[in-house]
DNA sequence: GTTGTCGGTGAAAGCGGTTTCAGTCCGCTG
DNA sequence: CAGCGGACTGAAACCGCTTTCACCGACAAC
């Protein structure tokens, strides 16, 4: 605990004060060989004594390897990412494993940001690459380096991943609107560049579509509304739908973000929700409980913890706990659905602001979002 | 381009294919010396055939000097952290500084991880700690190493920091609620050990106290609920305020999250807010604005600016932009709350549920959250 | 015509670790 | 008692890069 101020305790003054070889200390560090019981304890107490704590840079110079993942996300406050990132870090931190963080935030503004030529500058042990698809390009590249790569919200055939199966996710989100006895159902999603983006409002859409078509509905395609992600820019694309006399009587937003706006849209128009229209989102995110929306969930979490795991594997280090097992998607009813003329908007409402729990069919998982979870434990009581 | 797949390319790989020696390769990347300009074209273009990164490692090694800022703090998922740290990730993208992230998620559960051996360990360039104030003996330590620290959401005399003034906060949340005529105000806030936790609750509390003092109310001590911080442990203490006849009509939450439990529990009683009861929370969080909470609002992503900037000015690196000046403190009216008997229980639920923007006095800054913010801008178009 | 000075370059010495290799010193076996 | 293997240790090489330092040629200054 001395640390005598300025520049970091070395391996040498370790050994010196020690009066052992660097060697020694070394072996002392790691266990790669044998020392003598008298021999490590006087190492260690100089340790102790100093302050001594390994350089990394050092340590993986010349190990060859570091012990960095790099993460490389399109938008940490974007609520499903932060959520996949919190699932990834709770697997690192049982492991010897940093985490350095790259946010590209505009992922496609200029393209320029190669994905492969951030993996290749960084030189980590691995990359977890989260919500973003390699280009083609990106992907050869990545292949040809020796760090493995596992990729979060995206399916690739070059890469690990879990990706989910976002046709199904919307036929779940269309089907629970047809059961109610829907017949005029919109969608809100995503208007971009499929070469570049993530094509899950794309496929959820497909799946939207699929639905309709087998229950011999026709699509309109004034019902179909794109945007730009977000939640205003969905809020202005809800009103084009909802504007109108003929509307849908509901809506299925790509996302929950999305639904937001939906909600939004509706409420300045004036109308109710679920009583004039229903809205389903997809993700579940924290706040769609908050607010009550009736939604397709997806453990985001618990994504995150999954490709961590991988990495782990592919590490060929042991793993923490046993890869979970979690339903892929499953409808999460809450109060923004209900059949057309059901409404009752007094309640409705007031069920919508938080979530009335009473109708809500809630699977309890080990990695409860940080809204349901105690962030500071009280101790000793 | 060609990389030949496996081992990175070397910088000695570089210099032989450009027929050079090592030193004037790293000259040319670093422009630390005049190269020929016929010799960088060669190196230029060997690097460019090669696919050359330089191994961050060995630069720092040699250097003697790390180019990572770590980061801690406490639960990424907690919006706020959430927002602080990506104020700061906009400041550190626009420097060639990477960022390693190290979530504590339970930083008091049993103490074990000292903030400065968490520093010590990585021999970053610098560290930032969000939200989590360092004990007397980590900040000893903190300041023995040469190394800068910055601290976030905590106000410290050792190191540069910018926590907010809680007490005014407290002070303005508390005065609306007084000038809307509410005599009876409640208080929900973190019950925690204050030896380790953050103040902030402790502080906002003091002013609201000291409001009441001022009008010359009585402070009633069963109109003061205290939990561990979490939305629903709010809930739960807000249940013992709310759930009797003589119940306060109105209530300051220490924060956002618990203010939301402190509506669901309003909610769970079949109480109206605003109606029956005002609820003001603290942060201004991506969400608030989604419910129509009124808030005491504070510039979270800012706070994470700030720090950046402050950040490289201590490592004597050039600001990317000015400090930006925003108001400390503001309150952010919204449909929570009312005059005491004020309530027009249909339109105020329907307004809360989407943020009537209408009456909402809002400002509108350089580093919206990002349910404001699109995500993907549609390119060429 | 000798000195500087400066642009341009390479040899070599680190940076702080790990790892190979070559010993010592033992205790055992045959 | 020679021979052997294992426990333990240190010298030295090496990881990939930066940074003296020395040197060479050219050109300006005296």
């Amino acid at each position: 605990m001395q640390e005598p101020s300025g520049r970091p305790v070395t391996i040498a003054q370790v050994a010196r004060d020690a009066g052992v070889s660097i060697p020694t200390v070394s072996r002392v560090l790691n266990g790669s060989a044998p020392v003598a019981e008298e021999t490590r304890r006087r190492v260690d107490a100089s340790i102790e004594r100093l302050g001594y704590h390994p350089n990394p840079m050092a340590r993986g110079l010349s190990r060859g390897l570091s012990d960095v993942v790099l993460v490389i996300l399109p938008n940490i406050t974007q609520p499903s990412v932060n959520l996949r990132l919190a699932g990834l870090i709770s697997v690192l931190r049982e492991t010897p494993y940093e985490l350095t963080l790259v946010d590209l935030e505009h992922p496609d503004s200029e393209r320029k940001r190669h994905l492969a030529d951030i993996v290749a500058r960084h030189h980590a042990a691995a990359t977890v690459i989260i919500s973003l698809p390699p280009s083609t390009a990106d992907t050869l590249q990545l292949l040809r380096q020796a760090a493995p790569v596992v990729l979060v919200d995206v399916r690739s055939d070059a890469f690990p991943g879990d990706g989910i199966d976002d046709i199904a996710g919307g036929m779940i989100a269309t089907r629970h609107l047809l059961g109610l006895g829907h017949r005029r159902i919109g969608f809100v999603g995503d208007a971009e560049d499929r070469f570049i983006g993530n094509p899950a409002s794309a496929n959820r859409r497909h799946g939207y579509e699929q639905v309709l078509f087998d229950a011999g509905i026709d699509i309109r395609p004034d019902d179909i509304a794109l945007a730009p992600h977000g939640m205003d820019t969905a809020k202005a694309a809800a009103l084009d739908l909802l504007d109108r006399s003929d509307r849908p009587t509901a809506v299925f937003a790509a996302s929950d973000v999305q639904a937001f706006g939906v909600m939004d849209a509706a409420r300045s128009l004036g109308l109710d929700v679920p009583g004039d229209v229903s809205v389903v989102g997809f993700d579940d995110i924290v706040t769609a409980r908050l607010v009550g929306l009736t939604t397709v969930r997806q453990h985001l979490e618990v994504s995150g913890v999954r490709a961590g795991l991988r990495l782990l594997e592919l590490l060929g280090q042991p793993l923490p706990f046993e890869m979970p097992e979690f339903p892929e998607l499953e409808l999460v009813t809450r109060s923004t659905t209900a059949s057309p003329g059901d409404a009752h908007p007094i309640r409705s409402m007031a069920a919508a602001l938080t979530g009335a729990a009473a109708s809500e069919k809630e699977v309890s998982t080990a990695f409860d979002p940080a809204f349901g979870r105690d962030e500071r434990i009280p101790r000793r009581k």
